[in-house]
Formats: structure tokens, C-alpha cells, sequence
RNA sequence: GGCCCUCUGGCGGAAUGGUAGACGCGCUCGACUCAAAAUCGAGUGGGGCGACCCCCCGUCCCGGUUCGAGCCCGGGGAGGGCCA
């Protein structure tokens, strides 16, 4: 070993000698129980940052110690490469996006390699690859035929000028296009959606089965899957006509509906709406049309409507109330109708006061205090409690009124008790270049007909020209658009739209499995023995979307029998921020960026590695910190001079250990003890940063002894320096190669620290013989004993009560009770 | 507004209801050196103390349960996240 911890020198070396011995490579140990670990690939933009590092260090650190503890490890990576950004980019620098593409991914892996991370780079997945989104082609096309994949009419922004569908953003205050200043006018445009809605049911259910996921994560996906019960009831139009639908979880509270309210969206709108309303409507259906969910209903917007003139009809009193139409209904939420009642609801009661509707109290709170009269009331009360004023139904709890209501509903036809949902289907075409094309012809006799999966893939022609105006930049490419109706052979044209790249992650974790597998997504077989996966180490930004999407996916594959369980993953870890040295996020605007690459330049991989699982737990934020990662470069350089400077026991002999007495038997505790810390920092909660600790006690316990005489003292001393280059592996892998063959010498020159066993700690040697006990009077600390292991409390109350400062405190004072906790603590109860 | 999370030294953070502050950073002092860097050693929650012993206070605040609460329960505050 050099003289000097210099990482430079080794790192690169032992990331050669693993790939040459291809010990990160899944599938070597088929007897062992399988583990896959996988992290949350990157999208390659730019350079690969901190965030990234953290990541992949903690997955690593987890993979590296599954291997060690014995288990056939699957570690992959690869690159979601599809997607918007890359296209922005293009577009700004007038490269293709292919182009760049690769050179990040090339940047990016190299990073990876150049910080040891264990990953079987055999396997690697590029979502932009043909071969990988001709499964995604395969998936539509399945999906297409289960009924899972449909069309649908969606809403887009039209410029009448451009000829093409724009982004919110680029419509104008007034209505306007941002490029050519013509009308934007809301259009109806079709688009391919994934009943994910039909899931919704089995996606909430299959929460409770996470119970190694963040709490946080399954609160986040149920309420956005947002299962509500209550009923749907129609009122009818005075007038005649189609009735409006309005569902509601209050249905206990309708003998209070003073008004109905309608999104401007609402397809009865224009048909309710009377002549000399009309005008004031269209404005606001118009206004309202150009702005977003966010700026209609946030903290910010007030609550703001318009009349229709129109009435419809309370099924339940025969009462005649008025339409409104607002801000505050959502078209895709429920019907897109509500029944406002102002009493019992606080946002209808601001409404109402506004717009001077009437208030109607028909809930009293079951006990105390009751509600007003509506015009007196200052706020909706909006608990449950018992009708009054409705009816036959008055006097009733509320939950009993919504059932009996429902049940009349039912009966009478007009309704009855309904199911819904928050979720909404997911859109998934976009009219973008640089996605996965989607696997459909337009034919003018057959209408939308699929590829035949033989004509799979139907790849991105790299000419196309990338405007970023809305129109799908394929639509622009003839060679591609034009074709043959793969029915009748006639003319026809492309699917212009591309994926959505939430299609490339929500499966490439099982493209993993055999990623050359020409044909198949991948296979079944491996799927049985790899999957679900152990553990998913990402961020919580993808708590929603993402890991919904991937749980759906997965469960359409295992419809398909492609997988054995319903669920995709196990345990999921999701891993706090890495931010500037200032605490604010890294960014450029802050000028507080730092490159995991320039770190590894000045301290090696080993040092940054140890700083990410150091500075905190896997799920807490951490500030980027010079002088916290300059310590962890001191530590690798103590242990480094703490080997140095004992090279004498490299040699000692095993046989000699249990002869280890006094502060070597002392040192033996430690070493075990620390074996044992360090495994508990992997299994359950993981606490890397404690783990680390523990080996800083060890070598600092170690330093401090003096020189080794004896056979049993040099061998105690080389059992400590073998474990600590072991526990070391997983977290800083080089250093710990390095390390570990220094002692062992050539006898392990062909072995590899990576791949060997973790160490086992001694049971005997963690429970020490001698402890020390606190000795409390009434729960305050007031001395200690040191006492056997094993000593019963009237052996360890005798030690406690020969204490002059316990006895100074028990002076003059009936001991009234004493508490005896076995090795840890006496308490002396006075009074 | 709803749901959820967090709050411990100067800082990052440790503590199965049982000695609060492990470990690291920073800082102070010392050793080595002509000097510096590097390294090594000692100290480091606040207060009463010149020093020791010792005592008091201390985990956002208030209250409770308990022999004993950073941890459990109730109420409040501040900060953060997600959703609207």
C-alpha cells in the first residue's frame, strides 16, 4: 500500500479489477436468493449533479452490502432519454436531440464509472433507443385491444393563425397567440388516454400491501387516487330537457340547495343559458377557458361567477333554483355540476353571500349550541349532524339521511348512491417530436388501424424539424406521415403524436430483466425470479405520478401474465435533497452549485460517497459542506495511517484470539460490537450516518491503543483492521479493496473485498461483562456504578447506596419504592 | 382552506420510555516546526464557580400520563411538503 491515502492513485484500479471480474454482473450466484436494488434513473440533461450522486450512492451502498451478505444482486442502470427538455434545447441550440442526447448519457456515465458505483452496466436501457420504445409500441398495442389504451376528445388551445394546438402559456392575456397575435380559440382535438380510472380501485387496495413504503408516499397516492363516496342525483330542467347530474357527499344537506352551480365547461352551458344571459356567459365561459386549474381555483382567485337565467328542479323539494355557472367547478371532477348549499358548505356560502342567494339551514349539530337561521349565519357549517327541514327526512343523523336519500334517489329514478374519483384517465399524446410514436395508421376507409406488431418499431425519422410551435414536428415529415393502410394497402397516413415519457419509466425497471430480448418486453421467467423489486431508492417529487404509473403498468403486466405479483416494488426509499453550501437549492441563479465530478477530482469517490451517507439519514435534505467533507477525507486518511502503522499484525495468527486478555479482549468487544452497529445501519431503518460513526469510534478506539506485543494482542488488532476494510466496502468500496488486501496479503490477491462474506459478529463478544449502571434519586441522575453484567438490584442498590453522592441525596429520606432496570439503571424513589 | 411532516449545542446530527448531545464539522488551547501546512493530544450546551468537587437550568411553548418523557397523550406556536 502507498504510504499516503491518495485516491487517485487506487480508485481508478480497483474500478477496473471489479469490471474485468465482472463482479457487479446479476445472475452469478443462481443458488442465492435473489435481491434487486434499483434506483430512479436519470434524465440525462446536462452533467450529472449532486442529487444524482446521492441517489445512486445510497442504492449502492445498499446493492454492495446485499452482495456481500451473500444474495445474487440485480443493479442496473440506464438513461430515460426521451422527453421535452432535450427538444427545448434542441430547438434553442439547433441541434438534434439525438445528438445531445448521447452526449450526456456518455457524460453521464462516466461519472457514474468514475464513482465506483456497483451497477451491471451489461444491461443498460435507453429509453431513446428503438429497441427499447418498440416495447412501449407493443405495450399501446396490447393495451389498445384490452380496452386499456382509448381515444378521447380533449380540450387544447387552437390558434387560429398558426393552424396549430399551442401551450397555455403561449396564449395571451387577451385571447391571443404569443407568435402570430390571432385568436386562440379552445378547440376539441382527439387524443389516446389510459383508462388508469378502471384501476382505481385495485391501485387503492393495493396500498395497504405497501407497508414498506413512506407513509407519506401511500397518504400522497390515496388521496390522489381520491375515492369518494355519496351519491348522484339529477335535477331537472325547467323547461324541459337533458337533466343536470350533480354528484355530491352531502346529500343530507340538499333540502338546503339554494342554487346549482355549472363549470364553465359544462356541456349545457350553451343550451341552458338564456338569450339575454348569453352575453355576460360567453365572456366568462371565455375568460375562464384561458386559465389554467391553478390560477381558476387557487389560494389567490376569488370566487366568481355568472346566472344562466335558468332553473332546474330539487328532486327532493319540487323547488325551482337557479343555474350559476363558476370559477370553482371543475369540468373534470364528479359532473362538472355541484348543488351549492350555502349553510353546510363554506366556499357555496361565500358564493351566496356575494351574489345574494339565499342561505337555508337544514343540519344542528347533534349536541350544543345551534345554527342560526341562513340569514344569520356568518359562516357554513359544514360537520355532520341532524337534518331539520327536509321532509320526511328531518330528525335524521346524517350518515342516515344520505343513505335513506340515496335509496329514494334509487328508487325513483332520478339518482342514487355513486362512487368517485379524484383520478382522472392519463392523456398520453403529445405533440412533441422526441417521444416513442405511437402505433397507428389513419386510413380513410378504416379509421385509426394499429401497426402489425411485425412492423414494430415505428422509429422517429431524424429529419424532422423541431419548431416547438404546438404542430406535432412528425406531422411536417412526409416520409414518415405517409404510408399504406395496413388493411386495404391505400394511402394513408401516420399518428403524428408521440408517448408521453411517463410511458418509458413506468416499465423500464422489468426491461432490465433480459434488455437484448428481441422478442418480448422481457421475460416472464426472470420476471418470476427478479421481481417485485426489493428496493426503489428516488426522489419524493415522484411520489404522485411516476410510482402511480408504474403500479398501474405493472399490474397490466401482470393481468398479462408477464409478472407474478400485482405490485412493482417492495420498499421504497425516497431520499431527501442535496442543496447548496448556503442551505438554498443548488442552482445557478445562487451561484452555489458544486459538481459531484470536480469533488471527486479533489477528494476521490470514497470521500464524496462518504459525505452523502454521512451528512444525514437517506431521507432528510443535507447542505452541501467543504468542511464536513474535508473531516471525511481526514477519516480515510486516519484509517489509512492507522493500517499504515500496523503493518507488524498483517501476519498474526487467527488461532491466537481467544487469548486476547485485558484492553485486546476490550478492543475484540469493540470490533464485534461495531460489526453489529454497522449491520444495523442496513437492516430496517437505514442510517448510514450512524453506521459511519461507529467505524470513526473503531478506529479512534484503536489509535489510542498502543503497540501490539504479544500474539494475542497483534491478532485482536488485525481481527479489528479485517473488519473495519469489510464495513468500510459498501461505502467507500476502493479505499476498502485497498485496505482489506493490504492485510490479507497475497493469499487474497485474486479475491475481491466486493464479493466477499460480511462479517459476522460474535454474539458472546457484543454484550460486555462489566457495565455501568446510572444510579438516579427520583429520576435524577446522581452517580454511576460499574457492576457485573449480570448483577442482581440488591448487589447493585449495595454499590449504589456505598456512593457518597447517592447518599448525600438519600440522607434523611424514606426510600419509598426502588426501580431496577438490568444493566442499564437504579432509581431511588424518595420522599 | 384540507392532509401530512419537522422542531435537540455555533452547525450536521445521535439517543428500544432509562446517564440527552454518540460521531463529525467548527472553535479554543497545547505538542511538533525557525515558521507554516499537514499531523497528533486536550477541551468545547448554558449558568453558579479562579480551579476542583458539586449544584441549578436545558431537547419550540403549556399541560398530562409515568418511579422516570427529546420519545407517549392533549392543547398551542413556528417552519416545511403535498393537494386544492
Amino acid at each position: 500500500m502507498n504510504e499516503r491515502y491518495e485516491p487517485q492513485a487506487i480508485e481508478e484500479r480497483w474500478q477496473r479489477r471489479w469490471e474485468e471480474a465482472g463482479v457487479f454482473r446479476a445472475g452469478r450466484r443462481p443458488e442465492a436468493e435473489p435481491r434487486y436494488v434499483l434506483e430512479m434513473f436519470p434524465y440525462p440533461s446536462g452533467a450529472m449533479h449532486m442529487g444524482h450522486a446521492r441517489v445512486y450512492t445510497i442504492g449502492d451502498a445498499l446493492a454492495r452490502w446485499l452482495r456481500m451478505r451473500g444474495h445474487d444482486v440485480l443493479h442496473p442502470i440506464g438513461f430515460d432519454a426521451l422527453g421535452l427538455p432535450a427538444e427545448n434545447a434542441a430547438i434553442k441550440d439547433g441541434r438534434h436531440p439525438a445528438e445531445r442526447t448521447a452526449e450526456n448519457i456518455a457524460s453521464f456515465r462516466a461519472e457514474m464509472k468514475r464513482l465506483g458505483y456497483a451497477f451491471d452496466w451489461d444491461r443498460e436501457v435507453v429509453t431513446a433507443d428503438p429497441s427499447y420504445y418498440r416495447w412501449n409500441q407493443w405495450f399501446f398495442l396490447e393495451m389498445l385491444e384490452r380496452g386499456i389504451v382509448y381515444r378521447r376528445q380533449g380540450r387544447a388551445n387552437w390558434c387560429t393563425g398558426c393552424m396549430t394546438v399551442i401551450a397555455n402559456e403561449q396564449v395571451l392575456d387577451d385571447g391571443t397567440c404569443e407568435r402570430c397575435a390571432s385568436p386562440v380559440i379552445e378547440k376539441t382535438i382527439p387524443e389516446w388516454a389510459f383508462r388508469i380510472t378502471a384501476y382505481a380501485d385495485r391501485l387503492l387496495a393495493g396500498l395497504d400491501e405497501l407497508t414498506a413504503w413512506p407513509e407519506r408516499v401511500v397518504t400522497m397516492q390515496r388521496n390522489w387516487i381520491g375515492r369518494s363516496t355519496g351519491a348522484e342525483v339529477d335535477f331537472a330542467r325547467i323547461g324541459g330537457g337533458e337533466p343536470i347530474k350533480v354528484f355530491t357527499t352531502r346529500l343530507d344537506t340538499i333540502h338546503g340547495c339554494t342554487y346549482v352551480v355549472l363549470a364553465p365547461e359544462h356541456p349545457l352551458v350553451a343550451a341552458l343559458t338564456l338569450p339575454e344571459r348569453r352575453d355576460e356567459v360567453d365572456a366568462f365561459v371565455a375568460r375562464m377557458r384561458r386559465l389554467d386549474e391553478r390560477e381558476r381555483t387557487g389560494e389567490g382567485a376569488a370566487k366568481e361567477g355568472v346566472a344562466t337565467g335558468a332553473s332546474v328542479r330539487n328532486p327532493f323539494t319540487g323547488e325551482a333554483v337557479p343555474v350559476w355557472i363558476a370559477n370553482f367547478v371543475l369540468a373534470g371532477y364528479g359532473t362538472g355540476a355541484v348543488m351549492s348549499v350555502p349553510a353546510h358548505d363554506q366556499r357555496d356560502f361565500e358564493f351566496a353571500r356575494k351574489y345574494g342567494l339565499p342561505v337555508r339551514t337544514v343540519i344542528q349539530p347533534a349536541a350544543g349550541e345551534r345554527t342560526p337561521p341562513g340569514d344569520r349565519l356568518e359562516a357554513a357549517t359544514t360537520g355532520d349532524g341532524v337534518t331539520e327541514d327536509s321532509g320526511r327526512f328531518s330528525g335524521l343523523p346524517s350518515a342516515e339521511a344520505r343513505a335513506r336519500m340515496a335509496e329514494l334517489a334509487r328508487e325513483r329514478g332520478f339518482g342514487g348512491p355513486a362512487v368517485r374519483w379524484h383520478l382522472r384517465d392519463w392523456g398520453f399524446s403529445r405533440q412533441r417530436y422526441w417521444g416513442t410514436p405511437i402505433p397507428i395508421i389513419y386510413c380513410d376507409d378504416h379509421g385509426a388501424v394499429p401497426v402489425p406488431r411485425d412492423q414494430l418499431p415505428v422509429r422517429l425519422p431524424p429529419q424532422a424539424i423541431i419548431t416547438g410551435t404546438g404542430e406535432p414536428p412528425l406531422a411536417k415529415v412526409a416520409e414518415f406521415v405517409n404510408t399504406t393502410c395496413p388493411r386495404c394497402g391505400k394511402p394513408a397516413r401516420r399518428e403524428t403524436e408521440t408517448m408521453d415519457t411517463f410511458v418509458d419509466s413506468a416499465w423500464y425497471y422489468a426491461r432490465y430483466l433480459s434488455p437484448r430480448d428481441e422478442g418480448r418486453p422481457f421475460d416472464p421467467a426472470l420476471a418470476r425470479r427478479w421481481l417485485p423489486i426489493d428496493v426503489y431508492v428516488g426522489g419524493p417529487e415522484h411520489a404522485v405520478m411516476h410510482l402511480l404509473y408504474f403500479r398501474f403498468w405493472h399490474r397490466v403486466m401482470h393481468e398479462m401474465g408477464l409478472t407474478a405479483e400485482p405490485e412493482p416494488c417492495r420498499r421504497l426509499v425516497t431520499q431527501g435533497i442535496v442543496n447548496g453550501p448556503d442551505g438554498r437549492k443548488m442552482s445557478k441563479r445562487w451561484g452555489n452549485v458544486v459538481q459531484p465530478g470536480s469533488m471527486v477530482d479533489r477528494f476521490g469517490a470514497d470521500t464524496v460517497r462518504l459525505f452523502m451517507l454521512f451528512a444525514a439519514p437517506p431521507e432528510k435534505d443535507i447542505d452541501w459542506s467543504d468542511e464536513q467533507v474535508d473531516g471525511l477525507f481526514r477519516f480515510l486518511g486516519r484509517v489509512w495511517r492507522l493500517f499504515q502503522g500496523r503493518q507488524a499484525v498483517f501476519g498474526a495468527p487467527e488461532d491466537a484470539l481467544p487469548r486476547a486478555a485485558g484492553p485486546w479482549l476490550e478492543l475484540r468487544r469493540r470490533t464485534h460490537r461495531t460489526i453489529k452497529r454497522v449491520t444495523e445501519a442496513f437492516e430496517g431503518e437505514l442510517k448510514f450516518n450512524t453506521g459511519i460513526a461507529a467505524l470513526m469510534e473503531l478506529l479512534n478506539e484503536l489509535s489510542a491503543l498502543g503497540p501490539a506485543e504479544d500474539a494475542p494482542a497483534m491478532a485482536a488488532v488485525r481481527e479489528a483492521l479485517v473488519a473495519m476494510a469489510a464495513l468500510l466496502g459498501p461505502f467507500a468500496p476502493h479505499a476498502a479493496e485497498e485496505l482489506w488486501h493490504a492485510v490479507l496479503g497475497p493469499a487474497a490477491a485474486d479475491r475481491l473485498l466486493a464479493e466477499e462474506p460480511w462479517p459476522a459478529f460474535d454474539p458472546a463478544l457484543v454484550v460486555a461483562d462489566t457495565v455501568t449502571i446510572a444510579v438516579q434519586v427520583n429520576g435524577k441522575l446522581r452517580g454511576e456504578v460499574r457492576a457485573p453484567a449480570g448483577a442482581p438490584e440488591a448487589e447493585v442498590r449495595a454499590l449504589a447506596e456505598a456512593e457518597e453522592r447517592v447518599r448525600a441525596h438519600l440522607a434523611g429520606k424514606a426510600i419509598r419504592k426502588v426501580v431496577f432496570v438490568p444493566r442499564r439503571l437504579l432509581n431511588f424513589v424518595v420522599g
